[in-house]
DNA sequence: GTTAGCACTCAACGTTTAGGAGTGCTAACA
DNA sequence: TGTTAGCACTCCTAAACGTTGAGTGCTAAC
């Protein structure tokens, strides 16, 4: 039985009408509220009536008797699905960050996050792009000093990844060379699933007694890919945005709140989920509960995937109280996904 | 006058063992515990009336009157200066962490910052090494696509930097290898003081008509170097311990703090600051008002710079209420420097 | 189906009270 | 002269209490 079913019409515009009172008081929203807030031209008693119908429909929740109502998750999420319309909510200042270096992808993830948690009063965090599918673009290899040789690695959205590798047999500027010319030419715009057996054998042959250096670059492309280094790259920013709202920020709360933003690990789950659910939009709202993240549950979480190059995703999530601005932290998204589109779109070639 | 001046003997037992329980209880304390406490067999009348005498010298107070005595800002700078006696504290798994990844120095940074919040139930702050006096170690232009070249900085510590920088005029690959060769020839082994206007204006005549890439070669040198692309490269870790002190976790305080450790570059100050009053053995102990950060004056904050090649310095701090347990605090981090200290000398050739 | 009316509930807040820890001061003591 | 016992006093803390007001549920009348 689907919401509309059970709601009548009037209902979804009570509903409607705590709903928004809440998100911007905070404070339980009463019948006599409701019956002045709407046109209904309705008694303050007749709302009680509808009130405690959507309370034992399970829309709305008293946090005491005698108190007015505030809306269960199962409210918001209503809210969200049926209710809400987005706003029309720029986000300027992007294009010129963007324009500015698409070079140092870090520093531009960072920058976006500081600026989404300003825009929004929320905390923002952002994972760096995971490139599965992705091109290389470039392998280098260059002798730094006799013993150790530096591996740079591009790829395609210009990702940039450095390590250095020892260096174990007698390598001279000309083997050097015949190495970097071998490495490019067999790898230069292969994603990582077509970097297969045959592609690295019939390399090793040819480095001949400098199969090991293939070896090992060809270990570091694949942990610089796989991005598994224990450096989860994820960004936050505003954290402390959550004490601004009262239900979140007793010490307990967010303590372990502020706790979970730190340690980045446990925000994976988080991006992982996200990327297994993959929504239609690619925009997705979690709200209390739904949180993959149990030391959210007394939040909602807004995530989008965005995309620089062919198959190089990265999440972006702001997290705030249940009673967040959906209406405008989605249309921010939004509005910052196309415009990255657009931006980076034209950047490609 | 100095402090020994003032006090005898008695009144430093007495001051020592009213910090020594305050850091332990974090309550103010009466003179009856004192009498009880040490073995001066004195009663609590006598040590009541030492207690007004160190209060009238400035060195603890009263929360209120006919509450227990604290320690002031100048009680525990006496504590720091003439008390305390460093304990021996081992930071283990530093000498696995380090040796297995000198290479990445950014990831190896997060690590410590991690390590000491746990080991110290403090916030931990580390910032990257700012490479003044360093010698420039390997310069690498690749050409990545036809509009495009990437230049690769190493510097001495394997701090590697990579910026992109677009192609104007014609470039092909023999062209590049000289121009590879130049860079390298003139730069490597010069510090950044020592790249003057004579070397340069000799380079670029030698690049002839691709001394506009030697230009912004060299600009990228000097950003990467100065470091004052608005990345500022500090790395923080348990900003959530603070919430074990009841002085510091209430909302005003805990998210002002937070704030500050999140928004690096208010924590710049505090390292410029570090590095212009350079104390002797290096490490520095900031109480209460002393720190160059105003939200942080209820705070204590202990400071170490470190060092990983010639020039090339950092600074580790630990932020906590003025109550830590600074024995512990000092030689963790006297502890962590002679360990990098002595494994850093080891891997240097 | 709607509404006025009313009794009831309960968090929030201010006041009061009691308790206790700790002080400062005085006077006596060694 | 330094030390100590004794005592009145202060002030925080926590519990107990009363008051207020917002808001509800229910009933009866429209």
């Amino acid at each position: 039985m689907s919401d509309r079913d059970q709601l009548d019409e009037r209902k979804v515009t009570i509903l409607k009408a705590i709903i928004k009172t809440y998100l911007e008081t905070g404070e339980p929203v009463g019948s006599r509220t409701i019956s002045k807030y709407t046109d209904l031209n309705l008694s303050s008693a007749t709302i009680r009536n509808e009130m405690s119908d959507l309370e034992e429909l399970g829309y709305i929740m008293q946090p005491h008797t005698s108190a007015g109502r505030i809306p269960s998750d199962r409210g918001y999420r209503f809210y969200v699905d049926q209710i809400m319309q987005e706003k029309e909510e720029e986000v300027t200042e992007i294009k010129d960050m963007i324009l500015k270096r698409v070079d140092r992808v870090e520093l531009l993830l960072k920058q976006m996050a500081k600026l989404l948690a300003q825009n929004t009063n929320y905390a923002a965090m952002i994972s760096a792009p995971q490139f599965h599918r992705n091109k290389l673009k470039f392998i280098q290899l260059s002798k730094v000093d006799e013993e150790k040789l530096l591996v740079v690695i591009v790829v395609e959205g210009n990702i940039i990844k450095n390590t250095m590798i020892p260096i174990h047999t007698e390598l001279d500027d000309e083997g050097l060379l015949n190495l970097n010319i071998l490495l490019n030419n067999a790898l230069n715009g292969l994603t990582i699933e077509e970097i297969n057996l045959e592609v690295i054998s019939r390399m090793k042959v040819q480095a001949g007694p400098h199969s090991d250096v293939v070896d090992r670059v060809l270990g570091e492309v694949a942990t610089a890919i796989r991005g598994d280094d224990d450096d989860l790259q994820i960004y936050t920013s505003g954290a402390t945005n959550i004490f601004k709202y009262p239900e979140l920020s007793d010490g307990e709360r967010a303590s372990k709140l502020i706790g979970t933003l730190e340690q980045k690990d446990l925000l994976q789950g988080l991006i992982d989920d996200v990327n297994s659910s993959e929504s239609g939009s690619g925009i997705q709202v979690y709200i209390g509960d739904e949180a993959p993240v149990k030391t959210m549950k007394d939040c909602s979480i807004v995530t989008a995937n965005y995309e620089l190059g062919e198959g190089l995703r990265g999440t972006i999530g702001i997290i705030g109280p249940k009673r967040m601005d959906y209406e405008k932290v989605l249309s921010t998204l939004r509005n910052l996904m196309t415009q990255l589109d657009t931006i980076l779109k034209k950047d490609e070639r």
